[in-house]
RNA sequence: GCCAGAGUGGUGGAAUGGUAUACACGGCGGAUUCAAAAUCCGCUGUCGCAAGACUUAGGGGUUCAAAUCCCCUCUCUGGUACCA
């Protein structure tokens, strides 16, 4: 008997799969119904699903579809497990594109986010994402600002946040500061400028305070986040141990300095190579070179070459190695011998203490730099093995010499008691240092928090008041591109002091964006009943936090990810919440490439979601993201297997007339089945256990996106109707993450929404009357052989070996082994 | 340089010690059609007429058995980089 749709197939009739029509049916139907808001029902089990929320750009890329079809999938999956979840979403609507586009177009920066931001919402409903509609927020809201400036001050009174006078990464493009982190390969991170440093003013958070236990606590961490991440995480916060120790000038030297200096200190992580010390070197904006130049201490032509290194960006610093003698030394602290003092470009004036100890000897940057000036090479460790070569630095460990009561020891080892002399001896001490600086957060633009502080001539730098917030951004400015629009504002900075009340004048500066995506995760479990009251609550957040699945770019790994880890630390020691980190797992997805190269406007390989969803509807769109790759790997956009995508979705839509309409998964009597059927049946569920596998641990949705294939491949090839019924019952549970619209519609249709919900593995369908086995000879696969359930090993390999005797002829067997339901392996020799 | 991750058909990828190449794309052939699209069916790692042999970047090792574990080499990707 063939079956209805072997006959429509003949006939050429299927079922008109409108994308369209059936996304917008749903879409309308979730949003009537708000379908995805979270129960405020703290006794149910609860998964914070979250996606790194996006800039509000003007129009979704693939990477967002990509992101947010990831996210989406667990949070559907989730609340079909009956959790209660929390999936919601915003936007990072602070920042410079903001400002870009009002110089470039003479649009006004609040104005251009708010209708991208309409614009971008109407996109997210459109892929059918079920995020949270009621707990929506823009991090620009003055809400949003009004707590983010309580927080500040309650840092600034404990301590966490500091102004001080520095040099800064100024990208003279952007006009602005940028922190540490935003300087990429020398180049502004935004713009690719080349930054200079800059002396000014800036606000500091006090993350080097955390340094410690953000290093620490990222082993706990561990399972949960990427190791790429963690490792990344680990040499940017950069903490070596050494030793740190002072160096005395001598004499004559001292005179020189007018007796201003005695010494300066030195950081080293290999005291073993103490006694090989040849010279030392200083940055060239350490304040000894500076007091030198002020007076007079220096040629003009010295002083000239000294501006030169420091006015040179990081990049062309590094190209080679530039010294200058200072006509001064020190004293050896062991040996007593005098070394000589230099200038080196090389050296960092915000790393240690802007000046080291060289050992040419024993470190190449050193060695380099001693044969470019010809300086004394004094060698100390010598290898274990072979000989010590002179045409470079020896730099593994071995063994001491010409090191005083030291020779002799392993170098590694003598690290420690060398330590200890310097220690016992009040010489030196042993001392820790980090990579990480303090983040510098002020910014002298427009479209950002304003920093909640006044400068006062009476009081100096003082809070504004907890009432008084937010401060809000004016919103008559002129954005020309020209300097702080907030400083040129001509009433806006006029205020009064907090504390005397006279005239006073606010800051101009605001705050850097990674700021609000600091705490926006925190502010989702705010319920939104409270959020013109509160920013959130202890409770929700012990309830919500933290997040069971972030979902987000590996761009991030260092920047937002360790600011956010940051403020959860904070936030923790001024009491707003008890836990000590923010995200428990956290998957980075894969760059959407096209042609082997990042989707991006200026090379010109971009694809429109827009036209993807109008061509092919959301579901396709979501399926091939998802199909393409798993999502931690690069995913290649692929024009016809996004049409595959489609046909199969069609196809799915089409079969599904084979479904007997239900509210129940029917009851099948599974020894009755034919063996096709008996074959579908087990590869439904195979699916159906590969899908449980997917969502709680694998991730690697393309392996159940497969599986749901194979079962309709292998439903395809039977015809009983309770089979049919009973595959698309779970196949459209399993799969309604993924494309969610067609699945609500076929379950709706047949199921009457029934089969939306946690699937029971039914144990039947695996077993199997009889199994085939393959046959390898010395472990290579030869044949097969089908044997019943329960056959005996002696007779499996009875039959193995008839099945394989061609190669067992004139061989000696040696062993015999069997693996059950899966191979016999014969051992032969000869 | 250092640190991490990866290398499987024409392509995206599956298999985490047990029948390598699932699933899909592409290609080839067929059915349907006046024709095309759509749809359906079949074939498709390499060499070979076949029997068969070979195959997971390359080399070595452990094991009855290795894409998978260990060692060496090469290549690619990402991070970081004169950090003392």
């Amino acid at each position: 008997m063939e079956s209805e749709f072997l006959e429509r197939i003949k006939l050429g009739i299927f079922l008109e799969y409108n994308s369209t029509t059936i996304e917008k049916k749903w879409q309308e139907y979730w949003a009537k119904n708000g379908s995805f808001e979270p129960t405020e029902d703290f006794t149910k089990e609860k998964k914070y699903i979250l996606s790194m929320f996006p800039f509000p750009s003007g129009r979704l890329h693939m990477g967002h579809v990509r992101n947010y079809s990831i996210s989406d999938a667990f949070a559907r999956y989730y609340r079909q497990q009956n959790f209660n979840v929390l999936h919601p979403i915003g936007f990072d609507s602070f920042g410079m594109p903001a400002e870009n586009a009002a110089i470039k177009n003479g649009s006004h920066p609040k104005g251009w986010t708010y209708n991208n931001i309409d614009y971008m919402k109407g996109e997210f409903a459109s892929l059918g994402f079920s995020f949270s509609k009621e707990r929506e927020l823009a991090t620009s809201d003055e809400l949003y600002t009004k707590f983010e400036q309580g927080f500040i001050i309650d840092m600034f009174e404990n301590g966490l946040l500091y102004r001080e006078k520095g040099l800064l990464n100024w990208c003279p493009h952007d006009q602005t500061v940028l922190a540490n982190e935003q300087v990429v390969d020398g180049c502004c991170w935004r713009c690719d400028t080349p930054i200079v440093k800059k002396d000014m003013n800036q606000y500091y958070f006090k993350i080097t305070q955390y340094a410690d236990e953000l290093l620490d606590s990222l082993k706990n961490l561990d399972g949960g986040w990427p190791k790429q991440v963690l490792t990344m995480q680990e040499n940017w916060i950069g903490k070596s141990n050494g030793l740190e120790f002072d160096l005395f000038f001598d004499e004559s030297s001292k005179e020189k300095l007018s007796n201003t200096f005695d010494s300066f200190d030195v950081f080293t992580t290999r005291p073993d190579t103490i006694y090989g010390v040849s010279y030392t070197a200083l940055a060239p904006e350490h304040k000894i070179v500076t007091y030198m130049i002020e007076n007079n201490l220096l040629s003009d032509e010295v002083i000239a070459q000294i501006k030169y290194m420091t006015n040179t960006s990081s990049i062309d610093r590094q190209k080679e190695k530039k010294g200058i003698a200072l006509g001064l030394n020190v004293v050896h602290p062991l040996t007593d011998k005098t070394v000589p003092v230099w200038i080196a470009n090389f050296v960092l004036m915000d790393y240690g203490s802007g000046a080291v100890m060289a050992v040419p000897a024993h470190d190449d940057r050193d060695f380099d730099f001693a044969k470019k000036y010809d300086l004394a090479i004094n060698a100390v460790i010598k290898p274990y093995e072979g000989e010590l070569s002179s045409d470079a630095a020896f730099t593994e460990v071995g063994e001491l010499f010409n090191s005083g009561e030291f020779d002799g020891l392993n170098s590694k080892k003598s690290q420690y008691n060398i330590i200890k002399y310097f220690e016992e001896n009040k010489i030196g001490k042993k001392t820790t240092n980090y990579r990480l600086k303090d983040w510098g957060v002020s910014r002298q633009r427009y479209w950002g928090a304003p920093i909640p502080f006044i400068h006062c001539e009476d009081c100096g730098l003082v809070m504004e008041k907890k009432e008084n917030l937010p401060i809000a951004l004016p919103e008559d400015v002129e954005i020309t591109g020209e300097g702080n629009p907030l400083d040129n504002h001509p009433t806006w900075k006029h205020c009064k002091c907090s504390q005397c009340g006279k005239d006073a004048i606010r800051e101009t500066d605001t705050m850097d964006t990674f700021v609000e995506s600091s705490w926006y995760f925190l502010r989702f479990c705010a319920s939104p009943a409270n959020w013109e009251k509160e920013a959130f609550s202890k409770e929700q957040l012990s309830y919500w936090m933290g997040v069971d699945q972030y979902v987000g770019g590996i761009e991030h790994a260092i920047l937002h990810l360790l600011y956010a880890r940051f403020f959860t630390k904070v936030f923790r020691d001024l009491g707003y919440l008890d836990f000590d980190e923010p995200f428990d797992n956290l998957l980075t997805q894969g760059m959407v490439l096209k042609d082997g190269a990042k989707m991006s406007k200026s090379k010109g390989n971009t694809v429109d979601p827009d036209a993807i969803i109008e061509k092919y509807g959301a579901d396709t769109a979501r399926l091939f993201i998802l199909f393409a790759a798993p999502p931690t790997q690069e995913l290649e956009w692929n024009d016809n297997a996004v049409e595959g995508a489609y046909k199969f979705i069609k196809r799915f839509f089409d079969r599904s007339s084979n479904i007997v309409k239900t509210d129940t998964i029917p009851t099948i009597n599974h020894s009755t089945l034919s063996k096709d059927e008996k074959y579908a049946r087990k590869k439904v569920y195979e699916a159906l256990v590969r899908a449980n596998d997917v969502y709680n641990e694998k991730h690697t949705f393309n392996t159940l996106i497969a599986g749901t294939m194979e079962a309709m491949n292998a439903l395809n090839a039977q015809t009983n109707s309770d089979v049919w019924s009973e595959g698309y019952w779970i196949l459209s549970s399993i799969m309604e993450p993924v494309i969610p619209h067609v699945c609500w519609d076929i379950s709706s249709e047949y199921f009457s929404l029934n089969n939306l919900n946690p699937q029971v593995v039914v144990d039947e369908v695996f077993v199997e009357d009889s199994v085939t086995l393959g046959v390898s000879i010395n472990g290579k696969r030869r044949t097969e052989i089908e044997v019943a359930l329960e056959t005996t090993k002696e007779d499996i390999i009875e039959m193995a070996k008839e099945a394989a005797s061609k190669w067992l002829e004139d061989k000696e067997i040696v062993k015999e082994i069997v693996v059950p339901k899966k191979l016999v392996n014969i051992v032969i020799k000869g």
